[in-house]
DNA sequence: TCTGGGGTCCTAGGACCC
DNA sequence: TCTGGGGTCCTAGGACCC
């Protein structure tokens, strides 16, 4: 059996556990430049706020309904998670951290009353994180999505603990699922069952499999077996990422190339910062820049540039040449920019990474690297960053944004170099 | 005026090889 | 006029997730 654990609202109920005068408040969070809506607590959902809202449009009825409004706070909610997972990782010896707030539980050889271990964990995270959750328990990981949905949907009736472990209950749960709301299959894919008038999982369950395969490809056969009951989407060992982006909406439209190349030069240096802290080199560098999609009366372009590089590296001084390199060339005149971002791929590992006969990394960054890193670790802000870079955090819109609770130092910063 | 960010996997088709 | 067959690798783009 797998349990699927999923934090209930996680952003807004991470904002909750350290200020609880927002218990019983609508509660929203906001993307990067106060954008749209990324997290809402049940109240905020029950006003009609929908995910992804765009925040200028909902002012109205933040203001109405008293709204507690938040920048989001990512530092806060990546510790918060980290603490979530640990506790979690008791229940279980494997373990597959799914995203910022779910994972899987692999529960073989695990001979307990499985609705009740649920609630035993939903006691212990709420008690030791104050984060609530619900847990979902099922033969397969598509099932227990399934039944982690019912758990959340009817809090009263299964505690937030919702097991399907005989064929009548997944069957009613099949009959209940509508198919866009099936885990893996997205927009597309729901058109195309409509089309043929599939509606719920239990429809999908029984299309030919020859129909799934060639419509949805393998990953949609995989899934109509395992909503069969018969494993097939098997726990992922936790690995290497396989590429490290950073991209962000910029709080004004930038014209100037100057301005967008401190822009790509803050990205590459941060997607650098993550690539070196996984310990692999790239051999491979995507520059992107876009114009606003949402003024549709000005010219739209959205250019990108692959640069394979002459050898691997991790080092942000190299990485920053190459991607200006890249700008230069998509770069044009007389747009405004509002998008950007960068993106680096092709891994090898540092460790088995051979040195070609001709071209290498300076061998003299790899030291240099390790200071600035260092350096920023401890300080927890880019006391180190290179001349051509930004200063990333300052040009951000973030006006509602909430205190660094578990991860300040309030530290004096000297330095000596 | 104001609309997020970071990932993974799959496939078709082109380039290339013998 | 008529011009092979089989394979691998790479990549852009699509679809999906939270």
């Amino acid at each position: 059996m797998y349990a699927l654990i999923d934090c209930n609202n996680f952003y807004a109920s991470c904002e909750r556990v350290f200020n609880p005068t927002l218990i019983g408040m609508p509660v929203v969070v906001l993307s990067n430049n106060d954008g749209c809506v990324i997290a809402r607590s049940n109240e905020a959902k029950a006003i009609g706020i929908p995910m992804g809202a765009p925040a200028f449009e909902y002012e109205h009825l933040f203001r109405r309904y008293k709204v507690k409004v938040f920048s989001a706070n990512f530092p806060l909610y990546g510790d918060m998670s980290r603490r979530v997972m640990s506790l979690l990782s008791n229940y279980s010896p494997h373990q597959e951290i799914y995203s910022i707030d779910e994972c899987f539980l692999n529960l073989e050889g695990i001979n307990v009353d499985l609705q009740k271990y649920g609630l035993e964990m939903k006691a212990r995270i709420e008690k030791g994180t104050g984060i609530p959750i619900s847990i979902g328990t099922a033969p397969t990981k598509a099932l227990a999505k399934l039944a982690n949905r019912i758990a959340k949907k009817f809090p009263n009736e299964t505690g937030g603990s919702y097991v399907i472990d005989t064929e009548e209950k997944r069957i009613k749960a099949l009959k209940w699922l509508k198919v866009e709301d099936i885990w893996g299959v997205g927009r597309r894919n729901a058109k195309k069952l409509y089309a043929i008038g599939a509606y719920k999982a239990i429809d999908f369950v029984n299309l030919s499999e020859a129909w799934v395969r060639k419509n949805m490809t393998i990953t949609g056969l995989n899934l109509q077996k395992d909503l069969k009951g018969i494993p097939t989407i098997e726990m992922l060992e936790p690995e290497k990422k396989k590429s490290i982006g950073t991209s962000r909406t910029f709080e004004t439209d930038l014209r100037s190339f100057d301005e967008v190349r401190e822009r790509i030069t803050t990205f590459t240096s941060m997607s650098a910062e993550k690539l070196r802290e996984q310990n692999s080199f790239c051999k491979r560098l995507i520059v992107f820049i876009g114009t606003n999609p949402f003024k549709e009366h000005e010219t739209q372009y959205y250019p990108s540039i692959q640069i394979k590089l002459p050898f691997p590296t991790n080092s942000t001084l190299e990485l920053v040449k190459f991607a200006h390199e890249g700008l230069k060339q998509i770069f044009k005149k007389n747009h405004y920019y509002k998008r950007g971002g960068v993106l680096l791929t092709d891994f090898v590992d540092a460790s088995v990474y051979q040195p070609s006969l001709f071209f290498n990394s300076d061998p003299k960054h790899k030291k240099l690297m390790e200071v600035i890193d260092k350096l920023n670790d401890k300080y927890h802000c880019d006391v180190v960053r290179l001349a051509s870079q930004d200063e990333r955090k300052h040009k951000m819109k973030q006006a509602h944004l909430s205190q660094h609770y578990t991860t300040d130092i309030n530290e004096i910063l000297t330095v000596e170099v």
